[in-house]
RNA sequence: GGCGCGGUAGCUCAAUUGGUUAGAGCCCCGGACUGUCGAUCCGGAGGUUGCGGGUUCGAGUCCCGUCCGCGUCGCCA
């Protein structure tokens, strides 16, 4: 070693020691005769002096000229800091290193940015430098908290008996699902892999072969597009097992939660977490990954609605739709008439709804709104006392198809929550969501199309459901949510060869086109299966939950932009003409509509 | 693909209704200084206002197009 401590390891015990230190050059603060330079490394700071005695002019001049950011070494001796010159806030700030011997490791050119700098420079240039990003506290904070939870979740699932198993990256596509990254075979003109989406199909194979209980901390590609919370390039926390239910799989998960918050945040989660089937998520808080953090569920007052004369209420309710709405607490003299304006165009724009109608409640207990004279007073009052509208709150409501309603209002409820800072930044709430429908319909071909994946179990009650009213049958599926996002996902699977046909056959999937996509799954399946299921947990997610941040791209070492590109290499790039050559491929200009 | 926000000095930002030579702090460069820790003091350099076009006597500012970054809807089995 170049170093005989770090730069955040010496106190008042280490007085008189000889000591060799290596870092960056956080700052210098030149007084001519003395350098005062800060020292960092991952571990800390520490202030090296190069002044006379122990240093020369020569010394002093070149430690003067070091430009920031520069790797150096320095020898010294460690000595008390001056009569009230100790740092507080540092941990080294008792001490300080009377540097003898000045070496420039590697001097850095004037950097676009620097590490403490207290700006926080545009993420664009972040990105781009993102060697000098990472040298910030936060962003070291960001990734030995990442190590952390890794390290919790290895631990967690060695102690429970679980094999981690390597799956392949260069697959094959499925066409099911995310678009999928693929990769041309050299080997194979004309043929491609596909990067996995998730390694699904393999890890039910490790079942077939006996392994029990797998594990896999597994990096995942779709090729989507992306969101605070979305890479295209993701890793998964990926769990197999075998002879369970779901309640085993949430079990072993409960106590992963609690046992990883325990060790890296020393939070005390109490568990079993609390569950809430799909249906009443949806009914509650129009979302399947509700956040629990703060209250403002929705109520549905489309049987009031039924007896009014406010048209777009009535005709609404008339029709099969719902008229469901929140009561926001104390928000009446916070929300301008504007404000409102501004979030009626954010319910129309990005959930399709026709229009926000809101009441606000008098002082006197009354429902006043632009639109109150359309409706008697009789009703007021019932649709007051059903949201528990007390003076001074705003109650809110779409009249609309229950899709809309659900979109609309989760999405309300999430920015009103934010707006009004309903939110408590430290808590973090953890729960699951069971019992997702099987099937969802798709808009285009109006073709039912599984919620999870084909392979996923129905509930055992619901299996008359399958034939008689796919719209109802719901899965042994179930989903973990921190803080209002989904931070993994599971079912129990499929193992019985006779549902798992009726399944493809609901989703129009042939015997031939399921041959062909995951023949080498039902080959499997066939010699042996035994009843096993899982889940997969966002390790990029958990860590951004857990670190009280709001984009994932700061638990990331080399994020890709909502473009997919890294700014840094400049992926992707051209390739050479060989390159394409050697793959028989031929790049084509798209057509423009 | 849609909608919205942003792009001005190396960095973070400012610039009145379209009006003089586009400013400030930090960084950088030069000088002074032995106790600073956001060092201080003196001096200095640094601009294709993302790019292209248009309107105008005059555009950082208005219009059109385009690129880039961010958020979001669609999308994400």
């Amino acid at each position: 070693m170049l170093r005989t401590h770090t730069c955040g390891q010496l106190r008042k015990s280490d007085v008189g020691t000889e000591v060799t230190l290596c870092g960056w050059v956080e700052s210098k603060r030149d007084h001519g005769g003395a350098v005062f330079i800060d020292l960092r490394d991952r571990y800390g700071l520490t202030q090296v002096v190069v002044g006379p005695p122990e240093a020369g002019s020569e010394l002093i001049d070149e430690a003067g000229r070091v430009a920031s950011e520069s790797v150096i070494l320095i020898r010294g001796k460690v000595t008390d800091r001056l009569e009230g010159k100790v740092n507080e806030k540092l941990a080294t700030g008792e001490i300080e290193v009377r540097s003898s011997h000045f070496e420039i490791l590697n001097s850095c050119e004037t950097p676009p940015f620097t590490p403490s700098q207290s700006d926080l420079p545009g993420e664009d240039l972040r990105l781009k430098y993102r060697f000098l990003d990472l040298r910030r506290g936060e962003m070291q904070r960001a990734m030995f908290l990442r190590s952390k939870i890794v390290k919790s979740m290895r631990d967690y699932f060695e102690k429970h008996d679980f094999i981690d198993v390597e799956t392949p990256i260069l697959g094959r596509s499925t066409p099911e699902g995310a678009r999928d990254y693929l990769v041309p075979s050299r080997v194979h003109p004309t043929s491609f892999y596909a990067l996995p989406q998730s390694p699904q199909l393999y890890k039910q194979i490790l079942m077939v072969a006996g392994f029990d209980r797998y594990v896999q901390v597994a990096k995942c590609f779709r090729d989507e597009d992306l969101r605070a919370d979305r890479q295209p390039e993701f890793t998964q926390l990926d769990v197999e097992m075998s002879f369970v239910d779901a309640d085993d799989v949430m079990g072993l998960i409960d106590g992963l939660v609690a046992e990883s918050a325990k060790a890296v945040l020393g939070k005390e989660i109490s568990t079993p977490l609390p569950r809430m089937t799909y249906s009443e998520a949806m009914r509650r808080f129009g979302s399947d990954a509700p956040d629990l953090r703060f209250g403002m569920e929705i109520v549905d007052i489309t049987s009031i609605a039924k007896k009014t004369e406010f048209r777009v209420f009535r005709g609404t309710a008339d029709s099969g739709g719902f008229v469901r709405g929140i009561a926001v607490k104390d928000a009446a003299s916070k929300y301008s008439r504007r404000q409102i304006d501004e979030l009626t165009e954010y319910v129309k724009g990005d959930f399709g709804a026709k229009g926000l109608a809101w009441f606000r409640v008098e002082d006197d207990g009354t429902l006043w709104s632009p639109i109150s004279k359309n409706f008697d007073p009789e009703h007021l009052a019932e649709i007051k006392t059903l949201l528990a509208g007390e003076p001074g709150d705003l109650l809110m409501f779409l009249a609309d198809t229950w899709e809309v309603t659900c979109k609309g209002l989760a999405g309300l409820r999430k920015r009103l929550a934010g707006e009004l800072g309903l939110i408590d930044k430290d808590a973090l709430h953890c729960s699951w969501v069971t019992e997702f429908p099987m099937f969802d319909r798709d808009e285009e071909s109006g073709r039912w199309v599984a919620m999870h994946h084909p392979f996923t179990a129905p509930l055992t009650s619901d299996l008359p459901l399958l034939e008689e009213d796919p719209q109802d049958c719901r899965a042994q599926a179930y989903d973990l949510v921190i803080n209002g996002s989904e931070a993994g996902g599971g079912t129990i699977r499929i193992h019985d060869p006779a549902t798992q046909s009726k399944v493809f056959d609901l989703l129009g999937i042939d015997e031939e086109t399921a041959e062909d996509r995951f023949g080498f799954l039902l080959n499997a399946l066939k010699y042996g299966a035994p009843p096993h299921g899982g889940i997969a947990l966002g390790i990029d997610r958990w860590v951004m939950l857990f670190a009280g941040l709001e984009n994932i791209r700061e638990v990331i070492a080399f994020p890709k932009t909502q473009k997919a590109t890294d700014l840094m290499t400049e992926a992707p790039g051209q390739v050479d003409k060989e390159q394409l050559a050697e793959l028989q491929l031929r790049t084509v200009k798209a057509k423009k509509d």
